[in-house]
DNA sequence: TCTGGGGTCCTAGGACCC
DNA sequence: TCTGGGGTCCTAGGACCC
């Protein structure tokens, strides 16, 4: 089986220019959530020497110096794009993994190399004359050699964004002789610095290394590693989602906090936002982990990382009860005399909804089937007015702890260009639950 | 002044059991 | 001083990814 990589190009900046036409050409950046750092940059920002990561304020100046357009994300928008992407993808490959808000893996029946590159390019023609979205594409043998193979498509402009890794064992080795051993997908600097002391520098040493050799220094990943370098798949695409297995929701304040009430509002907040998420999927969690944690960019502050957990049983997805477990893991670890930077909630032991009603007659079976329609109500009124508009108390009117999103590209209504187009009969997406993230 | 958010997988070690 | 030999399950933490 033929397997291909496909990832968009600077996403976030280029959905921002999708966006906004006027941008062609133009650096663009887009900002993580709190406008803090840098998440995503055009190839004329990165030309600039803006790093990923860098913090907004660090790179403030070269930005107004250089015309650099600043954009605050806008998540909403990029799962957009994304859908629109993968649709593209997915009726011109046999199988699909969307494994993220930016990428695919793809399958296809085995074929020259030549026709695997010439593939590539019509697949990268189709998106881009679509949905205006660059992507690159990568194909091999197996996803470790995709995902190699993708950026080495990206790094070369002659390769005009597609690239085969060689079928043939002795041409890929060729290729990979120069090659450090860290550019490869899940090696990062731990890993790397094991493989260099046993020898392992290239990718070229890593796929003729032995693979039990490699298990006895570095376990079964460094083993999988050698094998998928030498060609052998040891993943393959996974086309239905893996059930969740826990669930996250935590933001940095716009400013620091040291009030009690507002740190348990903010908890509230994202018990709320877990909650949803949990809904979405179908779960209940039976666990609860509320956090808050000081700037640890501040050492002259008191630092702290504080957290508790609290059970819930029976496992629930009811906002209230997640609020209410919030407040308690917040009682368990609050102490006055710090400046929180950030607070969230974990929900763990996540299990589906439908296998874990109350079984005992009379037994708290009235009140969670009250609970549930309670939660089933607020979610279809948010649905038809919009996220959030029906809410906690507890989760607060004013949210004075809330971050700053100053830059958000104005969506305009009254332009029909910009307006996202709806197809009523594409394909129908393998159920994969794109994570938004980058 | 200002420094992101959300995940998965693997391993080691302890609790506990027979 | 010496004091079995497994097995499973759970948890904490590291490593890595997008």
């Amino acid at each position: 089986m033929l397997r291909a990589l496909a990832d968009c190009n600077n996403f976030y900046a280029s959905c921002e220019r999708a966006l906004n036409p006027a941008l062609e050409g133009v650096p663009v950046i887009v900002l993580s959530n709190n406008d803090g750092c840098v998440v995503a940059r055009s190839s004329e920002a990165k030309a600039l020497g803006i790093p990923m990561g860098a913090p907004f304020f660090q790179v403030r100046r070269l930005c107004e110096t250089h015309g650099v357009h600043v954009a605050s994300s806008n998540f909403a928008v990029y799962g957009d794009f994304s859908a629109r992407v993968m649709e593209v993808l997915a009726e011109q490959a046999r199988d699909i993994e969307v494994y993220s808000i930016d990428e695919a893996f793809l399958g296809f029946p085995d074929m020259p190399d030549a026709e695997a590159e010439a593939l590539g390019r019509r697949i990268r023609e189709e998106v881009r004359a679509r949905t205006g979205i660059g992507v690159s594409i990568g194909l091999a043998p197996t996803l470790l050699l995709c995902k190699l193979a993708n950026e080495l498509a990206k790094g070369d402009r002659a390769s005009g964004g597609v690239r085969v890794i060689p079928s043939d064992p002795a041409a890929r080795l060729a290729l990979t002789r120069p090659l450090a051993v860290d550019r490869l997908w899940g090696v990062g600097p731990g890993l790397a610095s094991r493989l260099r002391s046993h020898g392992i520098v290239t990718v070229a040493d890593l796929a003729e290394a032995e693979p039990a050799r490699l298990r006895s220094f570095a376990g079964v990943v460094g083993e999988r590693l050698a094998l998928e370098a030498r060609g052998v798949p040891c993943r393959d695409l996974v086309e239905e989602a893996a059930p969740r297995r826990s669930i996250l929701s935590s933001r940095s304040f716009g400013h620091p906090v040291t009030d009690r009430a507002e740190l348990e509002e903010a908890l509230a907040y994202h018990a709320a936002q877990a909650a949803r998420k949990l809904r979405e999927d179908g779960l209940v969690a039976s666990e609860l982990v509320g956090f808050a944690r000081t700037n640890k960019h501040r050492p002259d502050e008191p630092q702290r990382r504080a957290e508790a957990a609290v059970r819930l049983d029976p496992p629930t997805q009811d906002a209230r009860r997640l609020a209410a477990a919030a407040a308690q893991a917040l009682a368990g670890f609050w102490e006055p005399g710090f400046r929180w930077k950030k607070a969230g909630v974990f929900l763990l032991g996540l299990s589906p909804a439908d296998r874990s009603q109350p079984m005992l007659p009379g037994l708290g079976a009235g009140e969670s089937e009250a609970r549930r329609r309670l939660m089933t109500a607020m979610d279809a009124l948010n649905a038809k007015l919009g996220r959030d508009v029906v809410r906690l108390a507890s989760t607060g009117l004013e949210r004075a702890w809330k971050g700053k999103s100053e830059r958000l590209t104005e969506l305009s209504t009254t332009d029909a260009e910009r307006l996202p187009v709806a197809k009523a009969d594409g394909p129908r997406l393998p159920r994969t639950r794109i994570r938004f993230h980058e």
